[in-house]
DNA sequence: ATTAATGCAAACGGTTTGCACTACT
DNA sequence: AGTAGTGCAAACCGTTTGCATTAAT
């Protein structure tokens, strides 16, 4: 998570602004509250999380706005979704460095994968395939070395 | 896709038959004839494609309930479900050997993981983090080599 | 006869849309 | 003033559920 002040994966909020307007489009108080939010938000958000936590902060706060400002923030290039292990859609705040999700399905935990880590899945594909993988859209679905440890010694449920 | 008469993917539908009574269950001509359209789907498919195969077959099919044998299915491990690229349930026919996929988000195709291609993947989690990752669920999302050489040439969009 | 499974129709949750109104530019 | 964006409510789509009925055992 950011620490107030300080932008780490969203250019600056006076930036995004600037973009905004060079497109013609419109700077409101609701697109600034949902970017407010977005940079508060490590990695990755649901659209109904976005949702909740707006209303947090106006609970005026209406879910087509919300999902129309995702789609231009998309198209902005600020933020890209993708789906999650259970399938909803989910935003990720367009990060100084590209990830992708690494899951467990036994403690719904997950962790971030980064590009170094991703290393050896994207030249495996390369190579053998061709094929670029989309690492902001990757999702490893599992089970961690904690859940397996835990399975190892508990009774097997 | 399976030929006629040979079931590569599934247990045979005898075994499968059997394989419910055992448990109490019922073997209707509903359930039949679902695990007839699966035993002719190569990998996966979504439910609404499944009802719609079997509407094909008996235009009297309902959804709930091909969307409760699903789970039944699912319980007895004959098939298992993952959400595709687009965050949709698919239903994988349970294969010999397990396998992901491969999307490209260009042309939408997708293919088949086994687990050989799948090595370097699963190594480098194992290694790394101790995470077992569950290739049946993996969907691996990027660019294939036909579209990339497709943009390379084309008008870059 | 027993009770699991079906079919229907309504509910559901997340997401999208049409439209009149508001407000940024 | 002009037009993009908002808020609302209704539509939508895939999926789930309650319940009376049907049918496999």
């Amino acid at each position: 998570m950011n620490r107030p002040g300080m932008t780490e994966n969203l250019p600056s909020i006076v930036a995004i602004r600037e973009h905004f307007r060079a497109r013609g489009l419109r700077w409101t108080p609701q697109r600034r509250q949902i970017l407010d939010v977005l940079d508060r938000t490590d990695g990755h958000i649901t659209c109904s999380e976005l949702v909740d936590q707006c209303r947090a902060l106006d609970p005026l706060t209406t879910p087509s706005t919300v999902y129309r400002t995702l789609r231009v923030l998309e198209e902005l290039g600020i933020v890209r979704h993708a789906h999650g292990a259970d399938g909803r859609e989910e935003y990720h705040v367009r990060p100084a460095v590209e990830h992708g999700h690494l899951h467990c399905e036994a403690c719904g935990e997950s962790w971030e994968i980064d590009e170094a880590e991703a290393e050896a899945t994207i030249r495996s594909f390369e190579e053998r395939r061709r094929f670029a993988v989309d690492l902001s859209h990757l999702t490893i679905v599992g089970r961690c070395a904690a859940c397996r440890t835990a399975e190892r010694s508990g009774s097997g449920g």
